[in-house]
DNA sequence: CGAACTATTGAACTAGGTCAAACCCAGTGG
DNA sequence: CCACTGGGTTTGACCTAGTTCAATAGTTCG
């Protein structure tokens, strides 16, 4: 049943009591950024957030809705969406524990949600997380930084669909994945997503992504299994892939 | 299947420090500005901003330069510029006066600036802006909205460069234009950026940019002249970008 | 086993790319 | 005043990467 990504357990329950927080602590910058490597910058938020559950292909929050929340994935994976009227799909961006999403800002989304396999999400009021950037200069700086980070990737994403071929698409998204799914040793990739999805966030169409993973898979790049791709030559991947980062 | 090369790039020579400056310039092109737009949120750090000019097609910043400063265009227009090694380019966007770049969190650019017509420019000390944010939970609150702003155009330019055909998007980018340049009564556009620019910035060649642009102007929906482009039938190019701002 | 999916593969087609030639100015210099 | 040069732009003729259409093959589930 829950044959997909990790399952970091998370149940509601055993919330690590929320440290005592002083919205202009002089801790040490030692401290500060020990910590920093274990929290989010939401830590503050627990006491006022809630966990829930998403069935796989469930929508999250839809376009044009109001955003009143924002969310952090526990576990499972969800897809950003815009929808052309004749039903066109882009997939902005695919989502993985631990990421951010919801929060981008303006007054309600401009893009759905989606859940891609079932998933677990804790949820923060906005109007809390407004405030408590306000107050804590520090939170709001991070949060900045998560901005920041979603720019680049859907720069790097442009780049990707105004000019790149099939082959690079693929390639691209194949190792960018692998690089931010925690677990991928012996380069064993799973794809929570289907073909569609994968088509409609790189711009090309479902047979196009089939033929395309079936010739990297003729090279001996990669080896694909219905549910997952492992990684056969990664530095092969990544010349493919223009990436910058190999 | 390579995409547009253009000629040459003609960015790499040894760039010369930026023409002029100067602390405190009370130009008058600053000062019809500031009538116009009312208040931004880096008013308070004016004492430590500067002026400066960059002429037509010259560096602003460089991918990978570290990011110490933010700007805010006075007049003229800027592109951001994404290159791959082998010369493809993608322009992630065009700004125009009013607007602010530089400032997108990370600590070195991901992208290119360049001037594409003669620019002036005011110039922010990025710790500055950073030390104003943190002690002005306004301030930070008007950044995170621009941050919001360009994130959403970015998705937007997603959804183009993904799905549509090479009339929409020159339909979408037409009539996005027209709804930021100010003074574009009588539906005329003027065009700063030459083919070339236009064609890196939706993902196409420049010959389909032009051929393009003679489909639309054919069907009556535009005229043309080379450095502007007057709309004729505003309501079938907003149905033709698929806008649903119309 | 069969229905309903999703993925894969093949064959034909087309939007847009590539190559190449003409055009159109704005300078420049005779 | 005009020819000449050099940059961007426009147009035409052809070509191909990727789409579309269609048929096949696994998989899941009742």
């Amino acid at each position: 049943m829950f044959a997909s990504l990790q399952t970091i357990d998370t149940r509601s329950g055993p919330r690590p009591a929320p440290i005592a927080w002083s919205p202009r602590s002089a801790a040490p910058v030692e401290a500060r950024l020990a910590r920093r490597a274990e929290t989010h910058p939401l830590e503050a938020l627990e006491p006022s957030a809630s966990t829930l559950c998403v069935e796989k292909d469930r929508e999250i929050y839809s376009q044009g809705d109001p955003a009143e929340f924002s969310y952090r994935i526990l576990s499972g994976t969800v897809r950003t969406v815009k929808l052309m009227e004749d039903g066109r799909r882009q997939v902005a961006e695919f989502l993985l524990p631990g990421d951010f999403f919801g929060g981008d800002g303006l007054d309600d989304h401009d893009l759905a949600a989606e859940a891609v396999s079932a998933v677990v999400l804790r949820r923060y009021p906005r109007r809390a997380v407004e405030a408590l950037a306000d107050r804590d200069a520090d939170v709001a700086r991070r949060l900045r930084g998560l901005a920041s980070a979603k720019l680049r990737a859907a720069r790097e994403q442009m780049m990707l669909l105004g000019r790149k071929t099939a082959v690079e698409r693929i390639a691209s998204f194949l190792s960018d994945l692998a690089a931010r799914l925690p677990n991928s040793r012996d380069g064993r990739i799973a794809l929570a997503m289907g073909r569609a999805d994968i088509a409609d966030h790189l711009g090309l169409t479902i047979e196009t992504v089939c033929r395309t993973l079936a010739c990297l898979r003729r090279d001996g790049v990669i080896e694909i299994a219905r549910e997952a791709v492992s990684i056969r030559d990664a530095r092969s991947l990544h010349a493919l892939a223009c990436d910058p980062r190999h």
